[in-house]
DNA sequence: CGACTCCTTGACAGCGTTCAACAGTAGTGG
DNA sequence: CCACTACTGTTGAACGCTGTCAAGGAGTCG
């Protein structure tokens, strides 16, 4: 038996519009296909990003191939603010995209001009960015393999706010590297909790997860 | 044979004041002994601090009791600047520990008032300290347990900037808690290094560690 | 001297990786 | 319409890295 799952389709309007992007009304759109680069690690920091549709990994890739996802991006989400004057990852858009961009310059030239709440934004959204990446580091450094798929998919239930069939962009293989572990032992995990009655693997490359029992999953996601 | 390490008696006078330090003058001076909390996790942030003298450990914990160690805190690193108003690690002072404390009021009262440049420097904290959380989350979820201590010398080397012998102030269950994996095999990725003559344990605790080749030792942390 | 802390080393088991085979689906072109 | 290919995910089996448990050594301190 399967279940059909439209992909995005039902998805509510974008939500509430950062402060960011309602201080600088020139953005502009841009398409992305899958498995495009958004913008690489290194390379000059000049635009700031909003994602109107779609999903972004960004990533650090090890000479040897090796590659550590630091985040998912999803709708909504503003990527590319950074302090420095170039990116720190490598982003690329895991399904196809649609971007707002605007000129980081437009937005940091203010700081220079001493607009002091633009600075207290951007102060804000650095933050956020360094407190995902600090329960990453608890994530990846003390979880086992069943722990990190379960608190992974209690992330993505909250950010997603899909109440019935919570549809994941990405692969086996980005969750993968987003937990430190390999694609296999993603799968096996989550049909370990299928088994477990704590959720349904449902739709095309079972992408699409219902979740039967939150808590449960919560308890799978500390301390097993 | 042993040769003997004086721990910290040598080490050069505190490192130049950050940008934070300079501009507040009213600093108060604590010491902390050895294993003494300097704040907890969720904890009101009300002081900044820097480091005189000594070494500090930030953590999260667990329930059960596994412990994920964000950074080690040296000689002149300043700790404590949340954005939020609460901590979101507890610091521990590894050995005993003098601080210069100031009430992060003081500092961000400035903020409040439109002082840009405090801003600014602030932000530039922020940042940095995520760009180090951003490096170690490649280190715990791509590497293995050679390559983490591999890594973990070589940074620690670096900020201690001591030519002739590294002198740990934390013990292997320290530097296991921050790689992600056990004392266990943080004992034998340190004898394996000795065995290759990389490196030389010495001291007590075999605390000391002479790096022979650093190159050889920068090649055993990446891809391996 | 004895208790304690910290580190090292060995033996062993287990979790997770690696390698491989297979299944289901989508896309393409004859 | 069907064959063929490409892609993704699942599952099994074997291996190996690392965790766990245990014992012992070295140094410190009262």
């Amino acid at each position: 038996m399967l279940i059909r799952v439209n992909s995005n389709k039902t998805a509510k309007p974008v939500p509430k519009l950062s402060e960011l992007a309602r201080q600088n009304a020139v953005w502009s759109e841009f398409k992305y296909p899958r498995g495009s680069e958004i913008f690489g690690e290194a390379e000059p920091a000049d635009y700031v990003y909003q994602i109107r549709r779609g999903a972004v990994r960004t990533y650090k890739l090890l000479s040897d191939g090796r590659r550590q996802i630091g985040a998912f991006h999803l709708q909504g989400d503003i990527l590319g603010v950074e302090n420095d004057e170039v990116h720190r990852f490598t982003a690329e858009a895991i399904v196809e995209t649609t971007l707002w961009t605007a000129k980081r310059r437009r937005l940091f030239g203010r700081l220079a001009k001493g607009d002091i709440s633009a600075a207290n934004h951007i102060r804000d959204l650095v933050t956020i960015t360094l407190e995902h990446a600090e329960n990453h580091l608890v994530l990846l450094g003390c979880q086992n393999s069943l722990e990190k798929v379960a608190a992974f998919l209690l992330e993505l239930d909250r950010r997603l706010e899909q109440p019935d069939v919570m549809v994941l962009p990405m692969r086996r293989c980005d969750i993968a590297d987003y937990l430190g572990t390999t694609l296999e032992t993603v799968s096996r995990a989550l049909s370990s909790l299928q088994e477990e009655r704590i959720l349904s693997l449902v739709g095309t490359n079972h992408r699409g997860i219902i979740l039967h029992d939150r808590s449960r999953l919560a308890q799978r996601a500390t301390s097993a």
